[in-house]
DNA sequence: GCCAACGTTGGC
DNA sequence: GCCAACGTTGGC
């Protein structure tokens, strides 16, 4: 199994609409790493949901319910996306700032390629942060 | 609101 | 195929 980390601007999809919604597509991604990032995605994966530009901060944890198909929103046909269910809160944020701090997490791709909407989170950054969280 | 990083577009 | 211009993301 693999993890991974999404990025969504809580103005346009927040954790707690995910949370209320349950399952929901991840539509609207138009940059090619991240939607390549979401093909390797196989049913059953995790990934983190982080807040951009207001909270900067991990805030749950989602998992793939369905992979990769195309994109209805976009209208090229070049993007893909998959569904995405709200698994669970982290019992506390992992704020941006604690990520960068921590040297265990100092090559997340989440630092080294700001704005990847979509990545690769290893193992033990997953692990890590899950700790963290518990803290 | 600014700006760095980076992706995309389009002319050549 | 290169590269300048431009647009977008996202942290600060």
């Amino acid at each position: 199994m693999q993890h991974w980390l999404a990025k969504s601007e809580p103005d346009a999809w927040s954790w707690q609409q995910h949370l209320k919604k349950g399952v929901e597509p991840w539509t609207g991604v138009r940059n090619y790493q991240a939607s390549n990032n979401m093909k390797e995605m196989k049913k059953g994966d995790l990934a983190f949901f982080y807040h951009s530009n207001i909270g900067k901060e991990i805030v749950g944890i989602m998992q793939v319910v369905k992979e990769y198909y195309p994109d209805p929103t976009d209208e090229t046909g070049r993007f893909g996306m998959v569904d995405f269910k709200a698994v669970k809160s982290l019992k506390r944020p992992v704020t941006l700032a604690e990520i960068k701090s921590d040297p265990a997490l100092k090559d997340m791709k989440l630092l080294r390629q700001s704005r990847l909407s979509v990545s690769f989170v290893t193992k033990s950054e997953w692990e890590h942060i899950i700790r963290l969280s518990e803290i």
